[in-house]
Order: C-alpha cells, then sequence, then structure tokens
DNA sequence: GGAATAGTGTCTCTCAGACACTATTGC
DNA sequence: GCAATAGTGTCTGAGAGACACTATTCC
C-alpha cells in the first residue's frame, strides 16, 4: 500500500478485501423458565456448517441493515422468538482459527432472559427446528455445533454468579408474580433452596418491588403481587448469597 | 450460492471474500501504578485513520500468526510494554457502522494491569509515541481515536467495580508488598480512603497472602512484607467494600 | 379440623466501619 | 523526646442464616 498524505485519501484508497479478517457472527443463549426447569432455547441448523446439529441461535452481522451489534443481536432475538426480551447483557468474545471449518472466526455471545409468558417460537431458513430444554439436560446429553457447549456453559456460570448479588431473575418472570414465585427462580438458578425470611427481607428492604394490590389466589392462602419498579430488573446487593452454612 | 450436499463439498466452495464482514480488532486499557497514580497506557498513531491521535493501543488479528485472541492480545502486549502482564481480562465488545471511518468495524476490548515496575516502552511502526497518562488527566483532557474514550471508561469501570469484591490490586504491585502499600493502591482505585483495621482484617482473614519473613525497611516503623499466594492474584469476597459510612 | 402455602418474630453469627490505642523505627 | 508509619483491641451496626411461630385459604 502506498503513504496517503490525508486520511481522506487514505479512506479513498483503502479496500477492505485486500485483507485477511475474520468471520463475525453473534450467538445467544436465551434462558427462560417452563415447568420449574430453567431452559434454554436451541435450533437444529439448517445449513453447512454443521447442518443438523443443534447449536445456539445467532448468526451474521448484516452490514447494510444493522447499525450496530446490538441491531444484529435484536434480529436474531426477534427472528427466533418473536421479542419478549425483558434483559440482554453481552457475555463475552470468542475468537480462534479452528472454531469454525470456514477459517478463523470470532462470535460476540449474548445472554438473554425471557419472561416465561407469550413465547412464539419461529422457525427460519438457517433452522429447521427450535425447542426449548433444561440446562442440565444439554450439558449431559448435548454434543452443540462448534464451541457451543463453552459458550452456553460460561452464559450459564454468568447467570448463576449474578443471581448471587443481582435481582436479574425477575426477568424471567412475568410483569407480576409472588414472593414464593420468585424465590423458586432465585433457587431453580442457584440450584440450591434459600432460607425463606432472609429472601423476602431482602428483596423488600432492597425497594425494588412494589405491590400490586392484586392477589394471586391459588389453592391455599392468597399471596401478595408484586412488580419491579425502575431499578428492580437489575438492582445490585452488597452482599451475596450465601446459601446454607 | 449452490446447495451442496456435504460439508466438506459445501467447504470447498466456501469464498470469505464473497461476504461483507466486519473489520476486526482488538484494544486493550493497560493500567499500572506510577508515582501514586493509576496510569494508563496511550499511544499516538503513527498511521491512518486517526494519524497522529493518542489512542488505546491494540490492532489487527494476524490471521497467519494468531491462533486465538489471546495470542493476539498478547502479541499486542509484548509489542507495547515488552510483557509484565500479572492480569488480563476481556471486557466488552464493541461493533458497529461508524466506530472507524473504514467501515463497520468490532473491536474486542480487554483490560490488562500490570505491576509497576520493571515496565519499559517500546514503539513500532503503528505507534510513533508511547506514554503512560494519569486516568484522570485522560478522562479530563484527552479526545482518544476511535470510541476509545467510551471504551477506556468501560474498562476503568470495571476494574472499579471489581477492586470491591475481588483483590485485583495486587496485579499492580511488584512480587511483593507491604499491606499499607496495597492500602494505598486499592484507595487510589476507589477515590476514597478505606479504614486501615477493616482492611488488613479482610485481607488476612481471606488467606490469600502470606508474610514472607522480610521487612521493608523504610524511614519509620519497618512493615512486614507479603507475597500473593496461589488465589491471591484474583480472590472473589462476599460482601464488598463499602467505604465510609 | 387438617393440609398447604403465605408471611412474621427474633436469635445468632459474620464481617465491615469507627476509632482509640500501642509498637517500632529515624531523627 | 517527637514525628511518622505499622499494627492492634474492641465496640457498633447491617444484614444473612436458622427456625419456630402465626395467618389465611381450600377441603
Amino acid at each position: 500500500m502506498s503513504s496517503p498524505e490525508t486520511q481522506a485519501s487514505f479512506l479513498e484508497s483503502y479496500n477492505i478485501h485486500e485483507f485477511d479478517i475474520p468471520l463475525t457472527s453473534v450467538d445467544m443463549a436465551i434462558f427462560s423458565i417452563e415447568n420449574n426447569n430453567l431452559k434454554v432455547l436451541l435450533v437444529k441448523r439448517a445449513q453447512f456448517p454443521s447442518k443438523g446439529e443443534w447449536a445456539l441461535p445467532g448468526g451474521f452481522i448484516n452490514l447494510k441493515t444493522d447499525q450496530s451489534l446490538n441491531d444484529t443481536v435484536s434480529r436474531k432475538l426477534e427472528e427466533k422468538t418473536g421479542v419478549n426480551i425483558s434483559h440482554l447483557e453481552q457475555v463475552a468474545t470468542y475468537g480462534n482459527a479452528k472454531r469454525d471449518p470456514r477459517g478463523w472466526s470470532v462470535t460476540i455471545a449474548y445472554m438473554a432472559l425471557i419472561s416465561s409468558k407469550n413465547i412464539t417460537l419461529l422457525t427460519d431458513e438457517s433452522s429447521e427446528e427450535v425447542v426449548w430444554l433444561p440446562i442440565n439436560e444439554i450439558q449431559q446429553e448435548y454434543q452443540l455445533a462448534f464451541d457451543h457447549n463453552i459458550i452456553l456453559e460460561e452464559c450459564y456460570q454468568r447467570l448463576r454468579r449474578k443471581v448471587q448479588y443481582t435481582s436479574l431473575p425477575i426477568n424471567l418472570l412475568p410483569k407480576t408474580f409472588t414472593l414464593s414465585e420468585l424465590q423458586k427462580t432465585f433457587e431453580l438458578i442457584l440450584g440450591y433452596a434459600i432460607e425463606k425470611k432472609s429472601f423476602r427481607r431482602r428483596l423488600l428492604a432492597a425497594d425494588i418491588i412494589e405491590e400490586t394490590g392484586e392477589m394471586r389466589v391459588g389453592s391455599n392462602r392468597p399471596a401478595k403481587l408484586y412488580r419491579a419498579n425502575d431499578v428492580g430488573k437489575e438492582h445490585l446487593f452488597q452482599r451475596n448469597i450465601e446459601g446454607p452454612r
């Protein structure tokens, strides 16, 4: 390449196709609660590479329509789930020469939480099947495409860790919920029971949820319904939940 | 593209140059302590775009020599500092159509901590000057190239937040250090004084540092020297440092 | 009344903050 | 002795865990 004297002339003579650059994509671990299980959305790949294998949903950036990575992720999320995202968070970026048979590739991994109601699953040309599977089942029995087992694991660990000091699980429930339902959700992710009184004290003292005035009428004593306020969906606590001593 | 029937034939006919893919780079915020200041390494760009502007060090992945993103970062780190990294952590990935005048670009940002001794600064063809500047000065007076002000800010916030519940600042000191020196380092990053007794109680109880047996002989009462043990460089505490009430 | 779930009272324990105190050096 | 820095003793307060208790529903 010559040595241009201004940025304008540099850009004019710049041709991206002269360079070797990696393939770049996004992938997502989308979590939801269903039947007292923490589930993750998987797609069966309809195209090469890894055609026919289960994988995390994701895909390439559309340089023409996407203005930012967030646009790419939102678009993909909408293609698969018909939108209902209450929390979206970038987790990590994976890049190396071997993870994709097409060559050097980079993928930016996101974790999304979606509330357990009103999910419609859609399919498109790149995935012939879309399913929700319990995280434990995937970990134990599924060989996902590319390095998606590793990516999923890291997203799951991030979720578990954040449950200890944030109010993130609120994003897995519908707009209104009871404290018992919320506690169940925390316990499901943490994998152990937490003490009822501590849990309620903590959540109520944080001033992040408020009573709706309504009650959930079930089979026994009715429970107060709450909703999250402005900061409720990602409040940071000063101390971790430690679990049973 | 046709519809190949096997992954092998798919790969054979696959040509990456048929697709529009973003430029992909890595950038680093390298932190160190010097003269009681938290400093960040900046380079003055020797080439277009943004020639002559200050920027975070970084660059493109070399698809031939780098096997992974970590290789890329380590290579860049070595080019600039001659290596001395005690902590390296991926912070976030930024990607959009506008951040680089060459077009859609993605950069993976890392934060590195290097211990305050034995730093040799090197220059290379892509940066004519390399300097350590106090973070506060950069924030207040420097317009960095691209979106590097934002990237640096996010790295700095990540560092500050982690100081509240990890032992990360150990990585900014030489192998051996006194508790007073360690406390100073915590305070420098947090921006406020912490209580001596609490600090020492916390660090000592965590069982992550051990006495070397040596003493630091200064101008007054000599202080015990400590070194970090295996987990010392990134221990997680259950409770945050909260600061003065 | 009994089963089931919601919700409370209250004790203990851990650990951070506060702050006054003692210890060891150089001058 | 004094100044300066290292290091301790000990109180308070916030908030987590434990666990027994009460409250309200359906049957």
